[in-house]
DNA sequence: TAAATAGTTAACTGAATGGTTAAGCATATG
DNA sequence: CATATGCTTAACCATTCAGTTAACTATTTA
């Protein structure tokens, strides 16, 4: 077996759960950056950093390019459209049932109504 | 205050990084159940599928509706949602810049022209 | 060559996860 | 009333996580 390391949804949801993770990829955003200027403004040891910019490479989300004794990390957005199509498909589901709709319709109906005259949708009497 | 837990991304990305967990929403899809019924599928006993449902729950992406002895649980889509959009204002920032996607796009070409002949710079035959 | 720099690996700790079985608690049902 | 049903809580276990400090490797630079 070549140990394929394949980055599933479960590891990238699982590296976006972390918001030192998240702040990393924000931050990251589209340039290419070096391990110091990543750990900066993270009130946090070398190490753990690095320790969080693996789970972010081994998830698939940030690549990196070793130049001497310098490692510059980037995003990858391929898993991050993957984890959004996965939303995105069960949000289509969701909208899918009619009678959920129905039912999330009357849900805020009946929000509506419990603020009484303070709807500023205005209901037909 | 009672203590509003106050679901963030963190606890809907986690919920989301596990497989049962996914699949329990997708079963669920737009239709409330009871328990047993979304336990039913997994290999699992009926506590572990409880502790799903509760992080699922504490995350805001199901709510539970108790009537009598049976809990019926259904999807609620506005975390997933905001997890969304997260990932969707990422991908705005990683395609906004331009050097980056120049880079991109130069990768795409790469791999057409790996596809065809192995000039170095064919940009127009 | 010696020292500074960039980053990783190792070893450890405390806390959280994910699963189990057994017991508990309401609520239906005989 | 007694018992089955639906689900949760409790107690436990093995594993993983997130952080630390200390030691290490490798590359620059003085």
């Amino acid at each position: 077996m070549p140990r394929a390391p394949k980055p599933d949804l479960n590891d990238a949801f699982f590296a976006l759960s972390d918001p030192t993770r998240r702040s990393i990829l924000e931050r990251l955003g589209a340039r290419e950056a070096g391990m110091t200027e990543i750990a900066e403004p993270h009130d946090m040891s070398l190490p753990a950093i690095s320790r969080h910019l693996r789970v972010l490479e081994q998830a698939g989300l940030i690549t990196r390019r070793v130049e001497g004794r310098q490692h510059f990390l980037r995003v990858n957005p391929d898993p991050l459209q993957q984890a959004k199509q996965w939303i995105e498909k069960q949000r289509v589901f969701w909208e899918g049932s009619f009678d959920r709709l129905a039912e999330h319709l009357e849900r805020v109906t009946a929000q509506t109504k419990s603020s009484s005259a303070k709807s500023s949708k205005p209901r037909k009497p």
